[in-house]
DNA sequence: GCCGTTTTCGGCCCGACTGTTTTCAGTCG
């Protein structure tokens, strides 16, 4: 993954927003936007290719990058960022809080956070001021409630790509290091990461060295605390090489499963802690994760399932199901192109898809009635024709053409049933009216569900974490109607959706229903994210009987509808 | 600030919703 790549971007991207706060023309802010977007989902690293080449950038941006590169930042970023308050560029994280709000918010009463807001709006101070009456007050204060209630916590994405730079970094200075903790358990959102490395006390230092350390917030022999430039908790541990396996296990968690191991090593009449399994002074295991598992008489428990959800009474049992894996995935139901919102051309998706060695790959574009994006059935079925033409490129890998449809208000989609029957995969999401009541957006889900010429719910609860909630529904029934009806549910691996989230897909395997990985790619680099939909998968245990995509292009047909 | 098979200027992703307004600004996907 190019990490320069997604640098830059976040500069240009804060560059964008910043301009916007300042009142800079929109046009100029969606070009930064699009630039930021494009260096981010470029494929190779911007640090050794000449950034001119990436579609977007011209002449002046690419004067900012190439002073970003050599810096850190660029005079333009550090002139606005001079001007702007960092709480202000915080309030726009507030849903329904744009540039023009926040603006107005900072000059005439001096708000500069998010919650500067809610005591503002709570003390009375924002009633009677124009633009602000009651419902968008209201919305405001539930949109601050919703920030707080993911604050201080990152989504696997952003807490991956800190865990493996930091390990790739200092690599060279352990004898083995790796990341335990919340993230080796693949869980959604992670609040810290936590670093174990075999290694000598000097590699401390070299720690505080790297430049993704903003702040040092504790350092000692065996333990080094770190603040990231992403704002991420870091802890480093250095743990002796004798009890790697039981300083693994201990630190990866979580609280509730290591209760229940550690009973049941009590039960032997053995101790259990971060340095090994003891009975006296004799050491039972401890070098090797695994080992401390099968002389506990259980199964070794992958981390994903370590989270006191009864896996360990299954592993005591040997019942534990064999968990879908990353090489079961034998292709990818939903991506775009630049047809679309994408970035890359149809051709280039195809071509990376291939090298990863997928038996299908399905184009799956937005359909019409997300109006930004332009779409016609004239263009879709323009593509369709291009993608048969590229099939004899690929003659390994067969090429689906898809669509991802809208469901409307009413449940309904953007195209009547015989035009949906010419795709070969049609996923279905929810893109606008997020606010229906649950009533409501029940309604809407199983109409979809029901619609012969939809087959997969494309990410479900429509959450983005961090900035928007996920919508109000009555999941056990949605669930019930895509079982009744073979209505797969998405597991979109994109890491900011993680949707469904790994509680519902275990809630709606319970109810007998199918799931597909996605990656949602809008860019090259972003097929790689299924692994963090394998992830969920893993943490709601299931198998790849579950999963319709790692199936048999036959079975997996037969599966879907029409 | 970017871009060009209407190419060096004049467009640029469009339309709808929400809450407020009394005709529309702001925000979103």
């Amino acid at each position: 993954m190019p990490r320069t790549n997604d640098e830059a971007a976040a500069a240009l991207q804060e560059y964008a927003e910043l301009f916007a706060l300042t009142g800079g023309d929109a046009f100029r802010v969606r070009s930064y936007q699009k630039a930021a977007k494009a260096i981010a989902g470029y494929p190779r690293d911007i640090g050794s290719a000449d950034v001119r080449q990436v579609p977007g950038v011209g002449d002046a941006i690419a004067k900012k990058v190439t002073e970003y590169l050599e810096r850190g930042s660029f005079r333009q970023l550090d002139d606005l960022r001079s001007k702007v308050p960092d709480g202000v560029r915080r309030l726009t994280r507030v849903p329904t809080l744009g540039p023009k709000t926040a603006m107005m918010l900072f000059d005439r009463f001096q708000i500069d956070s998010p919650a500067a807001l809610a005591e503002a709006i709570e003390g009375g101070r924002l009633k009677g001021v124009k633009g602000m009456g009651p419902k968008t007050l209201d919305n405001l204060l539930r949109g601050i409630a919703q920030l707080e209630a993911a604050q201080g916590k990152v989504h696997i994405g952003v807490a991956m790509e800190v865990a493996e730079r930091v390990v790739e970094s200092l690599s060279e200075y352990a004898e083995r290091i790796d990341y335990a903790g919340s993230l080796r358990r693949m869980k959604d959102l992670v609040g810290d990461v936590d670093v174990l490395a075999v290694a000598s006390p000097e590699i401390m230092d070299r720690f505080k060295e790297q430049p993704y350390v903003s702040e040092v917030i504790a350092s000692g022999r065996k333990k080094t605390s770190v603040r990231t430039s992403a704002g991420l908790q870091v802890d480093l541990r250095v743990v002796p090489a004798e009890s790697w396996g039981a300083a693994m296990q201990y630190f990866t968690g979580s609280k509730e499963h290591n209760v229940a191991v550690r009973e049941m090593a009590v039960k032997k009449g053995w101790k259990l802690s971060e340095y090994g399994l003891f009975d006296g002074d004799t050491v039972l295991a401890a070098a090797d994760e695994a080992e401390i598992y099968t002389a506990l008489g259980m199964q070794y428990v992958p981390p994903p399932m370590r989270e006191g959800h009864g896996e360990v009474a299954a592993a005591l049992r040997g019942e534990l199901p064999t968990l879908v894996e990353i090489s079961d995935l034998k292709g990818d139901l939903h991506t775009h192109t630049d047809l679309t919102d994408g970035i890359a051309s149809l051709e280039d998706m195809v071509a990376a898809a291939a090298r990863r060695g997928y038996s299908y790959y399905a184009v799956t574009d937005h359909a019409p009635d997300l109006a930004m994006q332009r779409m016609t059935l004239d263009k879709a079925r323009a593509q369709r024709e291009a993608l048969r033409a590229l099939q004899a490129s690929h003659p390994k890998m067969h090429l689906l053409h898809g669509t991802e449809l809208n469901i409307g208000p009413d449940g309904s989609v953007d195209w009547p049933e015989e035009i949906l029957a010419e795709f070969d995969v049609r996923v279905a999401s929810v893109h606008s009216h997020f606010q229906q009541s649950k009533a409501e957006m029940t309604a809407r889900f199983i109409a979809a569900c029901e619609n012969p010429g939809v087959d997969v719910i494309g990410h479900p609860t429509t959450r983005k974490i961090g900035r928007r909630g996920p919508v109000d529904a009555d999941w056990e029934a949605v669930f019930k109607a895509a079982a009744r009806t073979g209505t797969v549910m998405e597991i979109d691996s994109y890491p900011d959706r993680s949707d469904l989230p790994a509680d519902l897909v275990r809630l709606a395997r319970h109810h007998g229903v199918k799931f597909s990985i996605d990656s949602d790619s809008h860019a090259i680099p972003h097929l790689d994210h299924q692994r963090f939909g394998i992830g969920i998968a893993q943490r709601a245990w299931l198998t790849p009987d579950d999963v319709v995509n790692t199936w048999s292009l036959t079975r997996l047909r037969r599966f879907l509808k029409g």
